[in-house]
DNA sequence: GCACCAACTTAGCACCACTTCA
DNA sequence: TGAAGTGGTGCTAAGTTGGTGC
């Protein structure tokens, strides 16, 4: 493949492809089970392509496979211990409960019992701050190193983290002319503090993303309002008055009522197990099955509240908007190296129900509120430090310049860290961003050379450089993500290249005519479904063929490969590559050569912009952007329709008009017939446009129905592709890029001239 | 070599404010 | 003027990457 390889010339489905992919969802769950039902079919199937396959493989290639499998040490080096875990996973799943769990598509869960006793008093008020329960008892995650020695654990920090990559001459020079715009368009945006303007181009060469940070910490969530004494809960049909603890975790649950997470075993048996916690031993002995809970007076409550808000009097709106600016302007902005930065969330995470995507075995658990002493500052040394609300004190105030957070805290469902960040329009994080870009293009610079050696490596002796080889090779055909191994029983089983299993992948040695074609089926991020059926390379389906033989279909079809030793091997072809930035690079590619084979000069703006939502278009389907359909969906294209029929008809009576004012001035020959005619004309060119447009949105429309354009703008396409392509065709750059958009692209819309090439 | 973890980017969904239209 | 529709925005989950320590 070169560099202009076609993708969607490979995709033989592509037309179809994500036309159910929503709601075949659950037909793929079913799907999954049934492969594991079918095994034997399976193994049937592919006894029979393996047949076909080895009519024209010699004794001789038997061999050197045998060979090639002993060659580099022993067997399923990599994943041996997921391989075991699975295979676990497969016996339990005879213990009845277990596998019924499975038969609904969730994996055996990994909970842990927790102390009955552990009891979480809901806050009220200034109060509701001191908990009595310690945080670390009641996670459910694996407790982690308490780290004690701020002041050493800054140095392993500090250590920890290698200094920013030297950059030649040229990079140096082309980072300060970036820095510079950068600073233009935010000096444009943001009033500085007089006396605080004081920029310095030359990036840290330490590791440091900054030498003076000051903020005013997180804006913690409000407290909890207990409910109207007329709003009730019953219990088996009887009202039941509940404690402040479990009445605000049951209005989690409320909340959600019209959501499909209630009607899920997994979300209700994780719900029902942590609000258990919250309440009184008198209520846990009493509540004791959750379909006897009735929570529709709370569910009708809080869709009265919010019909409320809907109603409020203009003044009502203005003041909530007011005080929301207040906030804004308060908590919102930071002091980064003197220069006012607008901050990106600077709302800590209120108290919920979790809400796991697919079928996350957590969903449902208590996302418990956060407290100033759960909040680690990091802020510099000489600033004013942000201060805890009255009576409570953080947890820990840090001064770590190597990273570039300003408040973290540990969540207790996955016991991951959050942060609070910068605003993508920050110089920090626009920086990071064309910086990502740049190693893009200079990957563009040598993927054929890159390619020929993963093509070259499909015939090493060494399995795992077959595995690797093929397995970059999907990552940069088809966009793949790198894919990590997961815990089990943590997330949702979902996978990327690396952790591909066998029953992701089937293999067709002919298919519609096209030969060696593998069809893709699994769940990627976030559980969207990723089917494609693609022709390959025959080296490529041979291998396939390979590292497919003697395994279960829960196998890992890459059993030599992960992706650290992938990124290893990158970083050896290409500094600073690794498998995401083929993802950017061919994303960004693909923009630039659409843009240039659909945009005709001819056209007008609004086809122009069909031309450049199908160029977006075209990468979105590549890195598999999906949405769900909008709700509304249908209604507004029949709207859209009944426009477009009524814009047809008013355009033929305007040309009947034209016509006959045409036959009227060609007997009166007089002046004012003509002005007519004129008019007439003019009138028609008028509803012709107007139907254009709406024709041009109808088909915009029908095609984005489950495609996400907004992921690849924001993450993927250089946005100086973008900004090049505006100005090369007058096309304003705010058709392209909203407000947000632009402040996140304010450096490459100065950057970028019409005759960018990425 | 591997598990673990921190730090960051990428991702889709839900809601709300603004716009459009009858 | 109010209802309907929609784009923008915020939210936060879910990835990737790379360093550390055993």
């Amino acid at each position: 493949m070169s560099g202009d390889h076609s993708h969607s010339e490979d995709q033989v489905d592509g037309g179809s492809r994500f036309n159910d992919s929503h709601k075949h969802k659950d037909k793929y769950k079913e799907k999954e089970h049934k492969h594991k039902d079918h095994k034997k079919d399976k193994e049937r199937d592919k006894s029979k392509h393996g047949n076909s396959d080895h009519k024209d493989s010699s004794d001789k290639k038997h061999r050197d496979k045998e060979k090639m499998k002993h060659k580099d040490g022993s067997t399923d080096k990599y994943k041996d211990k997921h391989k075991e875990k699975r295979k676990e996973e497969k016996m339990k799943s005879f213990d009845g409960k277990v596998k019924k769990e499975k038969e609904n598509g969730f994996a055996s869960p990994h909970v842990k019992s927790e102390p009955e006793d552990d009891i979480y008093h809901s806050p009220k008020h200034e109060k509701s701050l001191k908990r009595e329960r310690d945080d670390d008892n009641d996670s459910e995650f694996k407790p982690k190193k308490i780290k004690t020695e701020i002041k050493t654990e800054n140095d392993k920090r500090a250590k920890k983290r290698k200094p920013d990559e030297v950059r030649n001459n040229h990079e140096q020079k082309e980072f300060s002319i970036f820095s510079n715009i950068l600073l233009k368009a935010q000096n444009e945006g943001t009033p500085e503090e007089p006396g605080r303007l004081k920029w310095e181009e030359e990036r840290y060469t330490d590791g440091s993303k900054w030498k003076f940070l000051e903020h005013k910490g997180p804006v913690f969530a409000p407290p909890y309002e207990p409910l109207p004494s007329n709003v009730k809960f019953y219990y088996d049909g009887k009202h039941m008055k509940l404690s402040p603890g479990a009445e605000e975790v049951a209005t989690f649950f409320a909340k959600m009522l019209d959501h499909e997470y209630t009607t899920k075993d997994i979300f209700r048996k994780n719900f029902f197990k942590d609000w258990r916690k919250e309440m009184t031993a008198e209520e846990k002995a009493k509540l004791t099955d959750l379909k006897k809970c009735d929570f529709s007076e709370m569910s009708d409550y809080f869709k009265a509240q919010s019909e409320a808000r809907k109603a409020m009097t203009k003044d009502e709106k203005l003041k909530i908007k007011a005080e929301n600016e207040r906030l804004l302007q308060e908590y919102g902005f930071c002091i980064m190296d003197n220069h006012k930065e607008r901050i990106a969330n600077f709302r800590i995470e209120p108290p919920g129900l979790f809400r796991g995507r697919g079928d996350h075995p957590k969903m449902g658990m208590l996302k418990r509120r956060i407290r100033p002493q759960d909040i680690i500052i990091n802020c510099s040394k000489d600033s004013e430090h942000p201060k805890p609300p009255p009576g409570t004190k953080w947890k820990e105030v840090r001064h770590d310049n190597k990273v570039t957070w300003l408040v973290s805290w540990t969540e207790n469902i996955q016991g991951s860290i959050k942060y609070i960040m910068l605003n993508p329009s920050s110089r920090i994080k626009g920086e990071k961003d064309w910086q990502k870009y740049e190693t893009a293009r200079r990957l563009k610079k040598c993927v054929d050379r890159i390619r020929n050696q993963y093509r070259e490596d499909w015939k090493s002796k060494e399995m795992r450089i077959r595995q690797r080889a093929v397995a970059l090779y999907f990552i940069d055909k088809l966009a793949l993500r790198a894919g990590n191994e997961k815990e089990e029983g943590e997330t949702a089983d979902t996978v990327g290249c690396c952790s591909l299993r066998v029953e992701h992948i089937k293999l067709y040695p002919e298919n519609d005519g096209q030969e060696y074609v593998v069809e893709f089926d699994f769940l990627g991020k976030d559980s969207i479904r990723y089917y494609n059926k693609v022709p390959v390379e025959k080296r490529v389906f041979k291998n396939l063929q390979l590292f497919m033989e003697n395994k279960e279909p829960d196998d890992d079809l890459f059993d030599r490969l992960n992706t650290s030793v992938l990124n290893k091997h990158l970083q050896e072809l290409m500094d600073g590559l690794t498998a995401k930035v083929f993802r950017t690079y061919n994303a960004s590619i693909t923009l630039q050569q659409q843009l240039k084979e659909l945009t005709s000069g001819e056209d007008n703006v609004p086809a122009k912009i069909l031309s450049y939502n199908r160029a977006n278009r075209a990468v979105a389907i590549l890195c598999n952007h999906q949405r769900a359909p909008p709700k509304t969906f249908e209604k507004s294209m029949q709207n859209l329709q009944t426009k477009i029929d009524a814009k047809r008809g008013q355009l033929s009576d305007a040309k009947r008009d034209l016509k006959s004012a045409k036959a009227d001035a060609k007997i009166r020959r007089d002046e004012k017939s003509k002005k007519t005619v004129e008019t007439k004309k003019k009138a028609v060119q008028r509803i012709e446009e107007q139907l254009m447009k709406l024709e041009v949105q109808a088909t915009d429309r029908e095609e984005n129905k489950q495609i996400a354009l907004g992921t690849s703008k924001l993450n993927y396409l250089d946005p100086r592709i973008s900004v090049a392509w505006c100005k090369k065709w007058g096309i304003p750059v705010e058709k392209i890029y909203n407000k947000t958009q632009r402040e996140k692209f304010a450096w490459a819309i100065d950057m970028a001239e019409d005759d960018y090439e990425f």
